[in-house]
DNA sequence: AGTTGTCAAGCTAGT
DNA sequence: ACTAGCTTGACAACT
């Protein structure tokens, strides 16, 4: 079992995730700001492994605007072999990445330039972790998508263009349950069509669900991975207290978090806290499942 | 140096 | 009708 955290780390004093204004859009622009993400993210992924971290998230925004047609900058030639020593890296010390499109991402929207961007995205992320050379373990999360008022119609939207992407996008595409239209059951449902796996939020599940146990979810959805896809992602996160139903916590409880891994840690599974003092709370839960 | 309005992009539920 | 929340932070123009 992994622990890991999303796209940022607070401790290290450097972002993955510089980016510019679309209006100041430059080659200098994107070789600068895509040299200092990718050497943050190595510095990352070197404080994650010295800290048994072994589960990450690279953000959408390590290479900014790289899916907008603004782009006609050829970063993956330019940065090929940085991308290739950090795939070796993270092989050798035995890491698992994953990588979230934004909310913007939809494959079963009605508008179909939203969904030509969307492809144009996925494409992207898969890129990425392409040019590291790493293997279908390495997963790309998204949600379903919008319910535009008729959910049968919409899982069926989602299927059509989900069969029409590339191999390259499809063998790292998974679901994930969301907090408020597709539920685990939704999820599922897709799954047993398209064989897509599906990435268990454990916060969304508490939001909406079918009244399924605890166990019986995690159990359910780890059924969906197959041998290449690796072992079952969870993304972990609790209610703050306080704040409106779905809002992430601040930091981890530690009693809740063990309870939920009792339930967790008979199945196999890596498990990233969306936490929002991230690696502070990864570090908490690594040192609570041993 | 610090503050603040704004940033490529969509949808939903709550106010 | 508007906005918080989503993985949410960072830029850039202003004091």
């Amino acid at each position: 079992m992994k622990i890991g955290y999303p796209c940022i780390n607070t401790s290290i004093g450097c972002t993955a995730n510089k980016t510019f204004r679309l209006s100041s859009y430059s080659r200098q622009n994107m070789v600068s700001k895509i040299e200092n993400n990718l050497s943050c993210l190595k510095k990352i992924l070197g404080y994650n492994s010295k800290n048994n971290l072994l589960f990450f998230r690279i953000g959408s925004g390590i290479i900014p605007f790289a899916s907008h047609t603004v782009c006609d900058f050829k970063w993956q030639d330019h940065f090929k072999k940085d991308f290739a020593s950090i795939g070796n890296y993270i092989k050798k010390q035995d890491m698992r990445i994953s990588m979230h499109p934004d909310q913007f991402v939809l494959i079963n929207a009605k508008n179909s330039e939203i969904i030509k961007r969307s492809v144009k995205e996925l494409e992207y992320q898969s890129r990425v972790l392409d040019l590291m050379k790493l293997k279908e373990k390495a997963k790309i999360q998204i949600h379903v998508g919008g319910v535009y008022k008729d959910k049968e119609k919409s899982i069926q939207r989602f299927i059509e263009n989900c069969k029409k992407l590339t191999g390259d996008v499809k063998k790292r595409l998974v679901i994930e349950n969301d907090d408020r239209s597709y539920n685990l059951r939704d999820c599922l449902k897709i799954h047993k069509k398209i064989k897509i796996p599906v990435v268990f939020d454990s916060f969304h599940h508490e939001c909406l669900n079918a009244g399924e146990s605890l166990k019986d979810a995690i159990t359910s959805a780890a059924k969906t991975w197959g041998k290449k896809d690796g072992c079952l992602m969870i993304d972990y996160s609790s209610q703050e207290p306080m704040k409106r139903k779905g809002t992430h916590a601040k930091t981890i409880n530690p009693e809740l978090f063990k309870k939920f891994v009792k339930q967790a840690k008979t199945t196999d599974c890596d498990i990233m806290l969306e936490i929002k003092d991230k690696e502070k709370s990864a570090l908490k839960a690594a040192s609570l499942i041993i």
